[in-house]
DNA sequence: TTGTAGGCGTTATCAT
DNA sequence: ATGATAACGCCTACAA
């Protein structure tokens, strides 16, 4: 009992052809005769016939999904992002495939070897704020699956890669900020496992060194993004003798914890401290304090890259074999929102 | 040349059984040896060998992909429904299809018909805000593949939906703001095309009528959630001679532009006028200027129970094969943020 | 306890 | 221009 699901077989079966018959005239074969072409071309559109995806990967070995796997869908960043890898995968003909990790590496790779399983054709991730081993896309990649990460990305040089140069953004962002008379600038970061972290990190002293000012590390704390953590953060920040004058948060979503902490206080966001952040979402316009400055992080254009790039990965595996790795590095742009 | 992807074959000539020795001893089929097993799951965990779920549909004519569609995973409500789907998707060892409508019923259905070629096992789908036609729908049904509609539900009786009462749900915020003193009270309503519009509208009606008050028709606008509609609904609010003491917004979304452009207008947000809202999203909570009175939406419950929901259609699906149809209405909780 | 064979839907190859 | 056949990876009834 085949509950009627249209087939190639079926198909030549009520048309008196053969199965590769229907199947020329379905792909537009060159060697097909049109009445027949037509014949079973208007068939299948009333049956509304859909070629079965599993029975396609036998033969071309090629599912046509892209596994995606973000922290979660949440964030405003991963959400944008994904629209933008769906639509260049639209383009493609590609569907998703789609898991969170929730920031936890288990999770990740229990996601990721479900994509395995699934036999996607290439898989795109953003990793979870604690991932140290890879084995799980090590695992992935034997399978001749490529990886592409985007965002938060691994410190590996054999990888392709999409993401922002937040050490030069930091920096824009301390010049800015030292420029306007701020001296005592605090940041608080992530957890050291995200590169983004560390590369934060770098630019607030790089950029503290090029005007000639030292790091008081006092001045530096730290986030796994919890609120709990962040308001212990903030609290370190705020209980200083010498209180900062700007406060630079990891991103906008520690940011909102972060003012809402101050308001609290009885601080005056962004006229007692100012506040900075990092990936100016479309949501903190909408927000009680907004940051005054915010690097673009530009979630839908890195969505679209990583697709784009692999794409490429996987046009040029057919070619040569000997493997490449792409990066894309984006530039950094400050957001003012200052008079 | 195959890559080396372990495939049950290539265990079995590794070990020199036969490959069906090999899956017997995978799947912890009862008649097979305890060495052999051990011999067999062994080899296949250095392999890290993961079955080909495309052969595996084959046999179990199951995919065990089940297809999620929504109109945009930026909308917080739809992100974090999600989450609820996801969740409950893994405990039953399910993966993810993804897809966005954008609200565009062309691309819903461009989405669906790539679900039915991947063959999901299950469909589950909030409608764009404008699908009147629901051919792309039926016809992956006619493919014995169940649709699961969760929040955007359509207007049909023979549909499996999950869904809040938002009937109930507006009549109880009317109660509250009547109560309360507020008697011009302004719906700023949705798309027609949405169940959760006529909803509204008919819970705007009878929560007056209850009070033995009559609907000002002039209070009831539009708007297909763009800001600029939005901004013209509100505009003509403020505009009106008798000015409401109380207005309603679709949504979370449509509540943030709307007070946006009245505080322009120099409203002092829950005091000059006071705002209503639905879905209680948590993220209203860092606002400028949350709704005084939200309806809660559940969204990880309404993703949670659709993936529940569709877990039972397959389930009965092999036992009898007359349909049936499941409907879950979840109770309205109005939620305050009055002091 | 283990092996053999057939079939799921599609397409490439070879034959007609 | 069309048909027959084999193959992809896995599972299972049947055979040994």
């Amino acid at each position: 009992m085949n509950k009627g699901i249209p087939t190639i077989k079926k198909i030549a079966e009520r048309l008196n052809v053969s199965a590769s018959t229907v199947s020329r005239a379905l792909n537009n074969h060159p060697r097909i005769g049109l009445q027949t072409r037509t014949r079973v071309q208007q068939l299948a559109g009333e049956l509304n016939y859909q070629p079965n995806a599993q029975a396609v990967f036998f033969k071309q070995r090629k599912t046509f999904l892209i596994g995606v796997v973000v922290p979660s869908v949440r964030e405003e960043f991963f959400s944008q992002a994904i629209s933008g890898i769906e639509m260049a995968a639209m383009q493609h003909n590609y569907t998703i495939l789609f898991g969170q990790s929730y920031d936890d590496p288990a999770t990740e790779k229990k996601v990721v070897e479900a994509m395995r399983k699934q036999r996607v054709d290439g898989l795109l991730i953003s990793l979870s704020k604690h991932t140290r081993k890879f084995d799980h896309l090590h695992a992935i990649e034997k399978m001749s699956i490529p990886v592409v990460y985007f965002d938060r990305v691994p410190p590996l040089e054999k990888a392709n890669k999409v993401f922002c140069n937040l050490h030069d953004g930091t920096m824009k962002m301390m010049h800015w900020l030292i420029s306007h008379g701020y001296r005592r600038i605090a940041l608080i970061n992530g957890p050291e496992e995200l590169a983004a972290s560390r590369e934060r990190l770098r630019g607030y002293i790089d950029g503290l060194a090029k005007k000639r000012l030292k790091a008081d590390m006092r001045l530096v704390v730290k986030t796994d993004f919890s609120k709990e953590q962040t308001i212990e953060a903030i609290r370190n920040l705020l209980s200083l003798k010498n209180r900062p004058e700007a406060i630079i948060s990891f991103n906008d979503y520690v940011h909102m914890d972060v003012v809402q902490y101050a308001r609290q206080g009885g601080i005056d966001i962004n006229k007692d401290i100012v506040f900075a952040s990092y990936a100016n979402l479309p949501i903190t316009a909408h927000t009680a304090f907004p940051p005054l400055i915010s690097l673009e992080q530009y979630p839908y254009g890195q969505g679209e890259m990583a697709m784009q790039m692999i794409m490429r990965v996987l046009e040029q595996k057919t070619t040569t074999e000997t493997k490449r790795f792409y990066s894309e590095e984006l530039p950094a742009m400050l957001i003012t929102h200052a008079g």
